[in-house]
DNA sequence: GTCAATTAGTCGGATGTCCTACTATTTACC
DNA sequence: GGTAAATAGTAGGACATCCGACTAATTGAC
């Protein structure tokens, strides 16, 4: 729920008793979870309330990086998946099946990196219902730079102490493994 | 960048050596980035991808709670700050400021609301550029039962222990304030 | 006081995601 | 072997998000 930039009361002006220098929002809203009688829910709430804005936070700072290179940050996953490939090449259907989103996202995002001379489609040699999506030269070429920016500007300095970040991953892994992810 | 659902070499079949029980996609990903030679961004790397993916998971977890309710994540949230708030009402420009949104989000979003007669729109009283926006009778009944929903099935029970529950709020805490966030 | 700058909302367009078909192939069962 | 079931990919539609542009109203500077 959120509710940011929020002072006490919500809807209030900042009260006359001081600045009070804003507060977390989150933890604003777990402390009206509680005063709802929700108080079970409160560290749920504020825990996923919390991962919703993380990640608006950390896809706003990848696409930053990424926009200069002219691709989003799921047509740079399809990049990546296809540079660190053995073959090189991948079916849709693989791709879809490893960045875990929909097949119809996976045409949609080789439809614009095709336009964009990034990627190829072609046929499979025994299937042929089977369609294979390779690297172009220049995609390639793109995907080495653009991880190399990302690096540099996000992955290396994600805002975290590495203790931090460690804790997070594990964290994080652990709820993935809960709802199956692997 | 994730790569989920795959064994060892990428778009190989798995291997004749055994099952080999799926290891976790993210940590592989880490490690092929070592291989690399970008072992000082791997860590951030598998930190930004675990948001991803946990928001993802988390998301479809709220949404599946809400579709009985007939609205989004995104509408729901509106909903309770309105709900939250003391006057009931706030400016269309405050939601978005609150929801960390953009403003035609929020334009979006309280246009379904009003069709679905859950909210209303009316003028300020003495500036007319702004436009309130106000919970009708029906907007706070649905608020609270589709909250009742959401704490049981799902804040409730996050699938993490409440002291990682407890670490992952403070951690994200810190990645938020570390980016303005509050 | 008058006109420029700011602020609030909306509209249209681009992107990404999902879902429900629908087509084309391949597999599998009798 | 021939037909039904499963699999791969695409098309169209619904939503959400952002951006840039545009209108209306309020503020502020001279």
């Amino acid at each position: 729920m959120d509710m940011r930039r929020g002072s006490s009361p919500y809807d209030e002006p900042m009260s006359a008793q001081g600045p009070k220098l804003a507060a977390d929002p989150i933890a604003e809203a777990a402390r009206l979870w509680e005063e709802r009688g929700w108080a079970d829910a409160a560290p749920g709430m504020a825990a996923i309330t919390s991962l919703m804005r993380a990640h608006q936070i950390a896809l706003t700072r990848v696409e930053a990086v990424l926009k200069p290179f002219g691709v989003t940050f799921a047509r740079y996953e399809v990049l990546m998946l296809l540079f660190l490939s053995r073959r090189g090449s991948l079916p849709m259907r693989t791709i879809g099946a490893r960045l875990q989103v929909h097949q119809t996202s996976v045409t949609n995002a080789v439809d614009r990196l095709e336009q964009a001379k990034l990627v190829r489609r072609s046929p499979h040699p025994t299937d042929r219902r089977v369609t294979l999506v390779e690297l172009t030269a220049s995609g390639r070429r793109l995907a080495e730079r653009a991880t190399e920016s990302l690096n540099a500007e996000v992955f290396s300095e994600p805002g975290l102490s590495s203790t931090a970040v460690a804790n997070l991953v594990r964290i994080l892994a652990q709820l993935r493994q809960d709802s199956g992810d692997f």
